[in-house]
DNA sequence: GATGAATGAGCTTTCATTCAT
DNA sequence: TATGAATGAAAGCTCATTCAT
C-alpha cells in the first residue's frame, strides 16, 4: 500500500503553514510572499522552488482540502444510504456533519481560504466545480430524491434543498469563525442537533 | 427640503462605480487603482484628490449601503411590529426582506464587496459592528421576544433566530450573485415565499 | 515720492508669509505648493496666478532680502566710511550690524531659507553674485584696505578678513536660530560688542 | 583582528556612493531614488532592499561621519590633554584640525549633506545631540576650563569660545567647500595656522 | 482676481520572480 | 536543495501646474 500523498519536506510544511494562516488573515491577494517565507523561516526563493508561483501555493493549500470534504462522499456516503445505513434523513445529516466536523474544525482557515478565494480565482471556481460538480452534485440528487420518496423530505427542488442544508451547515461555522471569532458562543456539541432541529422545524410556529 | 446626501460629481460618479464594479469582480486587493481610473476615465491623481486613498475609496463605497439598510429598521420596523402592523412574524419578516429587495438587486456589487471584504479590513467591522451592534441588535432581540411571547417563534436563543433568518435570505443572494452568477435560476418573485416557508417547517418532513 | 514696492495685497501677503515659514521650516524642495495654499488660506491656482511657478514664489521671498541687505551698503557705509564717520573699525562694523539687526532678526526665516537654498539653486547664486560680487565686493576691500591703512587691521587678503568677519556675526546668528532655537541664551544685547572683542584680540591669551 | 564594520557590498557601496553624490548637490529632498538608482548602475528595488527608505540611505550616509569624527574626541583628545602632550591649546586645536583634515577633505558631500540636511529631519538632530551632547559638550567644556585656568583661554563661556572655535574651522570649510568651490583659493597648508593666527589675535589690531 | 477640480508625470515603495552561488 | 541578492514592473500616492468657471 502506498502513500499516495506526496511526501512533504519540513520546509514545504513551514511554508503551507505560514502562507495559509496569511492568506487567511490578510487574503491571498493581501499577502506577500516574503510575508509568508519570513513566517515559514525560509528564504523567498524556496517558495519559488517548491510551488513555481504564489498561485501554485495557493493550489498546494486548497486543492487537497476539496479532496478531503468531497471524496468521501463518493467512496462512502451515497453507498451507506443504499445500503439502508441511515434510515432517516437526520441519521445521515448528523453522519455527515459528525464525519466533516473534526477535520473543518482543524482547518477553519483553509476553509476560509476556499470561501474567500473562490470568486477571484477561475483556476479554483473549475476545480471545484469539477469536483463538485461532476459526481457529487449527481449523488447528492439521488440521496435528496431517496428521501423524498421515503417521505422524509419536503418536495422541493434539489437544489433548494441543498442549498439549504448546506447553508445551515456553513452559516453557522462562517458566523462562529470568520465573522465574529471573538464572540460568545455556547457549547458547540449541541449545534449539531439545533442545525437538524432547525431544518426540521424551522423556526417558526406555523399558526 | 434639503438634500442631506453631499453633492458628487459625475467624476466621483464615475469614480465609484468603476471601483464598485473592479473591486467585486477582482476584490478591493486584487484591483489597481490605474484599474479604477482607466474604467472611470479619469486621471489617477483625481481618485486620490477626491477619496484621499484606496481604502477611502472602499469606504465611501461601503459605508453608505450599511446606513441605508440598517437605518430603516431603526426608524421604521420596530416601531410598526409594536404598532401591531405585523400580526404574524412572516408579515414582518416578508416585509423586511421586500423592502430591501430592490435596493439590494440594485447594489448587488456593494454588497458582495461588503460581504467579501468586512474579514480583512478592521475599519470595516468596527463601522459594521457600530451600525448592526449598538441599537439594531437589541431592537431585532426585542422583536424577536415579542413574537416567542405571541407563541410565533420556537424558544431559542434569539441570535440563533437571527443568524438562521439572516443566513436563510443571505444564503440565496450569496448563491445566486456571488458564487454561480451564470447558473440557471427560478423566478425569483416565490423565493420570498420560499424562504418564509423553509423558516416555518425546516425541509425535512418530521418523524 | 513714489513707492517702489510693488504693491501686495493681502492674499499675496498671505502667500508670502505662509511660504516663508514653510520653506524654511521645510525646506523648498520638501515644502508643496498645496500646503503653502492651505497655510496661507488661498487657493493652488491663486499661487500660480501670482507667481508663476513655485520657484518664482522662492525668488519672491529671497531676492528682496538681498537687496535689503546690501544696497545700503553701497549707498551708505562707504561714504560713511570715506566721510570719516568711522574713525575706527570697530565702530564701522558696530553700524553695519546695528544697522541691520533688527531687520534680521524680524525676517530670520528669510535669512534662513537664503542660506539653506543657495547651493540648490543657481538661479539664487547667481543673483547672490551679482548683488554681492559686483559691487559690493570691490567696496568691501576697498574698505578693508583703508583701515589696514590707518594700521587698524591685520595684514591679511581682505577675502580671509571678510569671511572672518561674516562667520563671526553669521556664526552667532546661525548658532542661534537655525541649530539650537531652543537652547537658553544670554541677553542678545552684549552680543555685538562680544562679536567685536573677539574680532580684536581672538580668544587665545598669547604666550 | 576583526573588521567592526559591517561588510558592504559592491552595490551597496555604490549606491552609497550616488546617493552621497546626489544628495550633496541637489539636497536631499531635490534627488529621487531612481536618480540614485540610475547613477549607481543599480534597480531601484536594490535601493529599498539594502536600506529600507529613503530617509535610511540618508542615516546610513550620515550617521557613521557623526561617530567618526566625534569618537576620537573621547577616546584621544581628552586624555592627551589631561597627560599633558599639548602644553599649548594652540597645539590642542592644531591637532583636532589635523587629525580630522584628511577624513573631512576625502568627505566633504557627506559633511555637506550633514550641514545641509541636519534642520530638516529630526532624526538627524537627535543623533547629532546624542553624539555631541552626552559626552563631548562636557569634555570640551573640561578642556576649555583647563586652559583658562592655564591663562591660555580668555575668560568667556565656554559655549562661546566653542562656538567661535568650530564656525574658525567650519566657515573655512563651508566657505571653500559649500559656497563657493569654483573660487581661488590659498594654499591650503597655511590656513590652519591662519586659523589659529585668528584665534589668537583676532583680525582687528587693538587701539 | 480667485477658485479648486483635474491632470499626468514622477515620486517612494512593494512585489513576484529569477538566478548565481 | 536552499539561499537571498537583485531585478524591474507595477503599486499607491504626491506634485506642480493648468484652466473653465
Amino acid at each position: 500500500m502506498t502513500n499516495k500523498e506526496p511526501k512533504l519536506t519540513k520546509k514545504q510544511i513551514a511554508i503551507l503553514e505560514a502562507a495559509t494562516d496569511l492568506f487567511a488573515e490578510k487574503g491571498y491577494a493581501g499577502t506577500s510572499t516574503s510575508e509568508i517565507a519570513n513566517k515559514a523561516e525560509v528564504a523567498e526563493g524556496t517558495i519559488f522552488k517548491h510551488f513555481k508561483s504564489k498561485k501554485g501555493l495557493l493550489l498546494a493549500i486548497v486543492s487537497p482540502m476539496m479532496v478531503k470534504l468531497v471524496a468521501p462522499m463518493i467512496k462512502n456516503d451515497l453507498n451507506k444510504v443504499l445500503d439502508q445505513e441511515y434510515e432517516y434523513i437526520q441519521d445521515f445529516i448528523r453522519a455527515m456533519i459528525e464525519n466533516r466536523k473534526e477535520y473543518i474544525q482543524n482547518n477553519l482557515p483553509m476553509l476560509k481560504i476556499l470561501v474567500q478565494e473562490i470568486p477571484f480565482h477561475p483556476e479554483l471556481k473549475e476545480q471545484f466545480i469539477e469536483y463538485i460538480g461532476k459526481d457529487i452534485f449527481d449523488r447528492l440528487k439521488e440521496i435528496i430524491k431517496y428521501y423524498q420518496d421515503k417521505g422524509q423530505l419536503v418536495d422541493m427542488k434539489a437544489e433548494v434543498i441543498m442549498r439549504t442544508v448546506a447553508t445551515s451547515i456553513l452559516s453557522y461555522i462562517v458566523a462562529r469563525y470568520v465573522f465574529l471569532p471573538e464572540a460568545n458562543w455556547d457549547e458547540e456539541e449541541v449545534e449539531t442537533e439545533r442545525i437538524i432541529q432547525i431544518l426540521e422545524s424551522g423556526v417558526i410556529q406555523k399558526k
